[in-house]
DNA sequence: ATAATTCTTTAGTATACCTAAGGAGTTCGA
DNA sequence: TCGAACTCCTTAGGTATACTAAAGAATTAT
């Protein structure tokens, strides 16, 4: 990794900035799935089950339009959930088209758990920083957040 | 619910910043694989390509680690590489049973211009922040890059 | 009532990762 | 020196996650 001085990655257009950050993404993405601990579920899965649990049922494409996904994609990982008896599937009776999914108590403490376990590792290495360092990382999260939502 | 000293930055069960993070570089990471464009070659096969341009010949075991993937994964996405004519095989003379791994000259255009079209969109967006934005996410590239080696 | 629209699912395909098991080459020790 | 142990790579089989295209079901508009 040849990050080198800050001159070669904030340039006066900004030039080697997208290559460095998409490596890094790319990079934290692949070592966040390593962690994942034996037999559990995955990520977008997971993802889900806490989006559920924190915000009440949703519809597939309220999901779907959150994770920048096709509604065909999130269809599959929603399946996942429902066939382990972490989420269920209720039709919505105000518009009968749409499906409401919400997380099974199972999938409230699976969630608390799994996500724990699998932070444990980003959290030790979070509070190793300075404050400073944590409020630096906390503010690209919203800078970068607005552009994964462009 | 204890208040210790790590509670103030980092939640109880990993909804602080560590989730936060998790959470936006999934996202970002999706982002950026959505903006591939049509019938490209896939974002590790491209990232394989760089690599070897910009280093020279390489095992798979070196491709492998760097990556912080197995070695069979990586064979398989060098096999892509090498069937599309981007890369070759060459036995390692020294130790027969190495495989040398390098772009032809077809792979090394090719990684020029497609990490070129990969990385406008992006830096389109960066360059719309402020300076100090920019620097503030080229810092946390740094902090994030060492937590993904860790 | 029929047509168009919206929401979800199914089917088929692709990328990218894994573990397990094997082949081929090298190194080391009896 | 010969075989055991080790290293490097590949193959085989499986999982997770994504896509497009198209079908199915419910609603809304004409």
């Amino acid at each position: 990794m040849e990050l080198s001085a800050n001159s070669a990655t904030v340039g006066p257009d900004g030039a080697g900035l997208g290559g460095e950050l998409r490596s890094t993404v790319a990079r934290l993405f692949r070592r966040f799935r390593a962690e994942r601990p034996e037999g559990a579920l995955g990520d977008t899965a997971l993802e889900v089950l806490s989006r559920l649990q924190k915000h009440g049922p949703q519809t597939l494409t309220e999901l779907s339009e959150h994770d920048r996904v096709s509604p065909a994609s999130m269809s599959q990982s929603v399946d996942r959930l429902t066939s382990a008896g972490y989420a269920v599937r209720a039709r919505d009776m105000h518009d009968r088209r749409k499906v409401l999914f919400s997380a099974t108590p199972d999938g409230v403490e699976l969630a608390r758990t799994a996500r724990a376990q699998r932070n444990s590792w980003l959290n030790a290495r979070l509070n190793a920083l300075s404050a400073e360092d944590r409020r630096t990382i906390a503010r690209a999260c919203t800078l970068l957040g607005d552009i994964a939502d462009s």
